[in-house]
DNA sequence: TATGATAATGGACACCCTGTCCGGGATTTT
DNA sequence: AAAATCCCGGACAGGGTGTCCATTATCATA
């Protein structure tokens, strides 16, 4: 019995996504045509829609990999730290990491290349993760849950987009701090405490 | 003398904003055609091409306008304040307002609804109010500027779709208040009061 | 109001991309 | 080796894109 996949189509598979990877990396998700995925991967034109419906659902198909693989990372980060249970961000130093080691599967995803089912996607999987990370150690809905969820994602995101884009040779331990001292205790450590300038 | 334009130029322009604004509403900026807008907007295939490039062409040209329009808001908004050179957020509570007051053009350009070009135009606007906030307000460097312009710029996107999705109801007044609280200290006040557990 | 200037129209055009359908050829599995 | 499965290449209609042009409608002005 074939339970496995046929190797001829997890090849082609393992082709498309490499495709699609790269060329999302070189123009941008939403630019891209399924011609140019199927050329890229030397893929036949019929093959491709006998796998996918399109390229959504190609890219969609990776997001599932994705999942697992990030589920993973953060059961393996949590079990060699500590103060887990406390920390309302104890998603992020491990997700830094995760970052820096794929890269470049990351810099295709953030930054706009990715196309809205992209951010989407990584938002969701994001919320996820900082939902239960917050039920343990928030306990004040003066501002509620769901917003403050999308206020700590898109914070992340930006960090990492803009340690992409502007200081790739930051450690992912670096950036993390930045990330955790902004979200933790917003501006106001960062404003002149020099105020003794008696305004005029 | 023919200083100014042609009204049927005129008449033509502003349908096709219009229809744009429209349509994107409907369907979302990607998902649409220039036949849909021309469509939409009741005007010949060639009319179109006279005046724009493409719908992308169409769409910047529409944030001129926004850009100038917000400028305004502003100025008129800081005549009125009088704390805003001390307040790096000294933008948010007009455009706030001035979301309440369009609230229609927004919900075309946030959420995912605009793309990545109206994303990208949005962020830089803001960026630019962000980055005069703060240069008046921000004496330490500790995170790099850019970083925290982005922070800022996100974290307001943020509340606006949050806004708009999720409780339109509240008052302009009400969002920017949790949008400054989260903004200026971050997630801790949030957090157990009844932290005096002398964590061990 | 007459007239030259300018804009809008509709149709035609070649081009590219999309999905879908085959039959012949290649690879894998048994 | 045989049977099952997959891939290929080509063809197809349908739709969108930009561009052209000749014709018609509208405007600005003398």
């Amino acid at each position: 019995m074939s339970r496995e996949i046929d190797r001829r189509a997890a090849r082609t598979r393992k082709a498309l996504h490499q495709a699609l990877l790269t060329l999302m990396l070189r123009k941008g998700y939403e630019a891209l045509s399924v011609q140019d995925i199927i050329d890229e991967a030397d893929v036949g034109r019929s093959t491709f829609y006998a796998h996918y419906t399109g390229k959504e659902d190609l890219l969609r198909s990776g997001f599932q990999m994705l999942r697992e693989e990030l589920k993973e990372a953060q059961s393996t980060a949590r079990a060699g730290a500590k103060a887990s249970h406390d920390d309302p961000l104890g998603f992020s130093t491990a997700m830094f990491e995760h970052a820096a080691r794929y890269a470049d599967h990351y810099r295709t995803m953030i930054g706009g290349r990715g196309g809205a089912v992209t951010e989407n996607e990584i938002r969701l999987i994001l919320s996820e993760m900082v939902r239960q990370d917050l039920s343990s150690s928030l306990h004040d809905d003066t501002i509620p849950r769901d917003f403050v969820v999308q206020f700590i994602v898109s914070a992340f995101l930006t960090a990492l987009n803009w340690w992409f884009e502007r200081k790739p040779k930051l450690s992912p331990s670096q950036v993390d701090a930045m990330f955790r001292s902004l979200v933790l205790d917003g501006l106001s450590p960062l404003m002149g405490d020099e105020s003794r300038s008696s305004a005029d």
